[in-house]
RNA sequence: GGAGAGAUGGCCGAGUGGUCGAAGGCGCACGCCUGGAAAGCGUGUACCCUGCGUGAAGCGGGGUCGAGGGUUCGAAUCCCUCUUUCUCCGCCA
């Protein structure tokens, strides 16, 4: 959410920076501030109402102690008058607010200003690669194939628990998964990331201020008995850490992270090039989040890509790095980066990871401020997130990339996790 | 799930209808004192909206005592609903 006050004096430079979000903001911004304004002064009538109505009450009080209270009577009733008034501009005034919440909310977050301009992912720019893609070669399968009928990662019996994109991992696999977890974590560790462990379920408070709310809700299980839903990704609780937060600027850089399965109803995305691992309704990720000072958020962003990179090639895997062009990022993101892997067997890069710096979007909606030494006035924090990493993309990669013949060899640093060097098929 | 007691500022804790954004204490910040420190003394110490002012300092208005509604001229204080914490009982990994 754009703060009201950057779009009540920044509103050309915001139209500007939106085009290249391919989002024309004119007539929101237009709504935003006649309504903004027609606030402002109905605001500024009922306050000085409410300021009279105190202050009669305060006379009512002093006329009845001397045992006035004729006069005091009198005065009650001139409440009375000012006291419908004011009960009307006060809806018109709720009305207000809440029409103006509606048309902020719709304003997406303003692009970095190296931000591509551009409408699909061709338009996104690559940064750089790294790792070495396999040569060619025709016995190489998609994962899928690869596992069929090994019970691996069986795809059959999840429908049976539950349904489709909730696959049981079995054996080997079931172990790579934790493998992997732990790697991961041992990792972030070492780069300096508080490990927390969060509530996978969490409430409409925590849904809206990271953003889910109100138009994602479709992509999110809930349990309707307590509100509450299943997180997409833990992003989601630990940002909420900081909702309604003021922290002091010796306390940031804050850098968090958390191993959550995430849960992700996925409704209408379904199609063929979705097999597999490619797509799943529950999956295992950590997740990297930072809230930042406005001043070195970027250095953060940086600091995670690197820090992404340094997993995806310690595993060894193929992969380039892409900074999102305007029109393939979210809604809520300033910049962001994209990690893709090359997956042999099926010939195609996936997206494994996506570093964002939200800049003061995603604070603004939480209330996260911080106070620099000295100052009295509090400022919106900087948060940033990414993926290191999701799973099962990064196990595609893995089985597609480490195949030969029935055997697929674990890269050397997952071994002392995994223990074992090879899967057998 | 049943019964009872709570929820007040960074923390502790007073406050049961008006002069309460809230006593007192702790903590913190600044100043005095000191060779330096402790102690002591003094001052200050929530957030949001809004008006004047340059978006500074400052001054003024409104709101916020878990959340939301209600009673009243007036609510931290009374009533209702919800959330949550604690104690006892029940159940349970």
């Amino acid at each position: 959410m754009l703060p009201l006050k950057l779009i009540q004096e920044q509103s050309g430079f915001i139209i500007e920076r939106l085009k290249i979000k391919n989002f024309d903001a004119t007539q929101i911004i237009g709504s935003i501030l006649s309504a903004d304004e027609k606030r402002r002064t109905l605001q500024t009538r009922i306050d000085m109402q409410q300021s009279d109505l105190n202050n009669l009450a305060r006379e009512i009080g002093q006329l009845y102690k001397v045992g006035k209270s004729q006069e005091a009577e009198l005065a009650k009733n001139r409440t009375f008058e000012i006291k419908e008034d004011n009960r009307l501009l006060k809806e018109e005034h709720t009305a207000l607010e809440q029409q103006l919440q509606d048309l902020v909310v719709q304003l997406p977050n303003l692009p970095h200003e190296l931000v591509p301009a551009g409408r699909t992912a061709d338009d996104n720019l690559l940064i750089r690669t790294g790792g070495v893609i396999p040569e060619p070669d025709p016995d190489r399968k998609p994962h899928w194939d690869l596992l069929a009928g090994t019970g691996l990662i069986d795809f059959e019996l999840g429908v049976k628990l539950t349904g489709a994109g909730f696959p049981v991992y079995q054996r080997e696999a079931a172990r790579l998964q934790r493998a992997l977890i732990n790697f991961f974590l041992d990792q972030g560790l070492k780069a300096g990331f508080t490990e927390v462990q969060p509530p996978i379920m969490v409430n409409e408070d925590s849904a809206y201020g990271t953003g889910q709310l109100p138009d994602k809700e479709a992509q999110m299980y809930r349990s309707e008995a307590d509100g509450l839903y299943l997180i997409p990704t833990a992003e989601v609780p630990v940002t909420n850490i900081f909702r309604d937060e003021i922290l002091s600027s010796d306390q940031l850089p804050v850098k968090y992270m958390a191993y959550t399965p995430c849960f992700r109803r996925e409704a209408g995305s379904w199609g063929s090039h979705v097999r597999g691992l490619n797509r799943l309704h529950q999956f295992d990720k950590v997740e990297i989040v930072q809230v930042r000072h406005p001043d070195n958020s970027y250095e953060g962003l940086e600091e995670m890509v690197n820090y992404v990179e340094s997993l995806v090639n310690l595993l060894g895997l193929p992969y380039r790095i892409i900074r999102l062009c305007g029109g393939d990022m979210s809604f809520t993101s300033a910049m962001t980066y994209d990690f893709e892997v090359y997956a042999a067997g099926q010939g195609r890069w996936l997206e494994v990871s996506s570093v964002s710096n939200f800049e003061s979007f995603q604070a603004n909606r939480l209330k996260l401020r911080f106070r620099d030494k000295g100052d009295k006035k509090t400022r919106l924090a900087h948060t940033l997130n990414g993926s290191a990493l999701a799973l099962p993309r990064i196990v595609a990669g893995l089985l597609e990339n480490y195949q030969h013949g029935n055997e697929i060899l674990m890269p050397e640093v997952l071994i002392p996790y995994t223990g074992f060097d090879r899967i057998r098929l």
